[in-house]
DNA sequence: TTCCGGATCA
DNA sequence: TGATCAGGAA
């Protein structure tokens, strides 16, 4: 690939983008805080769905320092609805290390925090202090794959990403999800209305990722209601399980297991609690 | 590789 | 019902 070719394909990217971005409350935000509450509720989480979201908890965490000396109960009370509940337990460890110690500015430093990935690392680089560097996530993985025709993973995906990077960063990144989102879509693409398709091979080569498993009847779905009954107050394992319908067992192996993950306390009564 | 939530949409 | 989702950690 030219490098003209990959200038004019930017070009095409970022025009495009001026015109059709999709607008959010975060974009456009440079308090690494407020982005990095937005990349984690983001992880796995279509955008549109954060939104709320992301409005009530910077309304009442508006810092880092705010966030850093909450109740994890609170907190989840505010994530309740979200999933994956253990982003928002690091989420917080990670506000009370900046509160301490200042935040990382780079990807390498970034990637250190609780949570923080290589994805929200770069994310919270690039769109809060303006380093240029790829967000490598799951709309970039399959649009690069379509450009270049082949399956992308591993340090080839972001080896790729760093050549076909574009200026500045922050607007690269943001269009290239915008495109995944809205015309590179994983089941129909709509070439026919993408700004780039002229410098692209086509959508045959994009794999998907294994897909999950079920999730009614899961230890997932178990966990989340178990949670959601503790942020509502104490009990103890057989209370959970009178009003979730789940069975004892399963929720006495589910409080352990949270238990471990920092996310529950037990005061050795059998009564359980979110964890402080 | 597998597990971690749960809402949305085809 | 199934696929998807601005991933991360063990």
């Amino acid at each position: 690939m030219t490098l003209l070719v990959e200038q004019e394909r930017n070009d095409a990217l970022l025009a495009w983008y001026r015109v059709e971005r999709r607008s959010f409350p975060w974009r456009g935000e440079s308090d690494p805080y407020k982005v990095l509450v937005s990349e984690v509720m983001l992880q796995q989480t279509q955008a549109s769905r954060v939104i709320p979201f992301y409005e009530r908890f910077t309304a009442r965490f508006p810092s880092a320092a705010d966030l850093a000396s909450a109740d994890l109960k609170d907190v989840l009370a505010l994530w309740t609805g979200l999933g994956y509940n253990s982003r928002a337990l690091r989420l917080r460890e990670t506000a009370r290390i900046v509160t301490r110690d200042g935040w990382p500015t780079t990807p390498v430093g970034l990637v250190e925090l609780p949570g923080i990935g290589p994805y929200t690392a770069a994310a919270v680089a690039s769109f809060a202090f303006g380093e240029q560097v790829a967000t490598v996530d799951t709309n970039l993985r399959r649009v690069l794959s379509r450009w270049h025709g082949e399956s992308l993973s591993g340090p080839t995906l972001h080896s790729v990403a760093a050549d076909d990077l574009g200026h500045p960063a922050a607007d690269w990144n943001q269009a290239m999800m915008d495109l995944g989102a809205t015309r590179c879509l994983p089941r129909n693409p709509d070439c026919t209305r993408c700004p780039v398709a002229q410098w692209c091979v086509g959508p045959d080569s994009y794999r998907p990722p294994t897909p999950q498993g079920r999730f009614e009847g899961s230890a997932r779905q178990l966990r989340g209601a178990v949670v959601r009954s503790l942020v509502g107050g104490e009990a103890t394992g057989r209370e959970i399980a009178g009003h979730t319908g789940f069975p004892v067992k399963d929720v006495e192996r589910a409080l352990a297991d949270l238990s471990d993950e920092g996310l529950v306390s037990d005061d050795g009564t059998g009564t359980y609690r979110i964890a402080e």
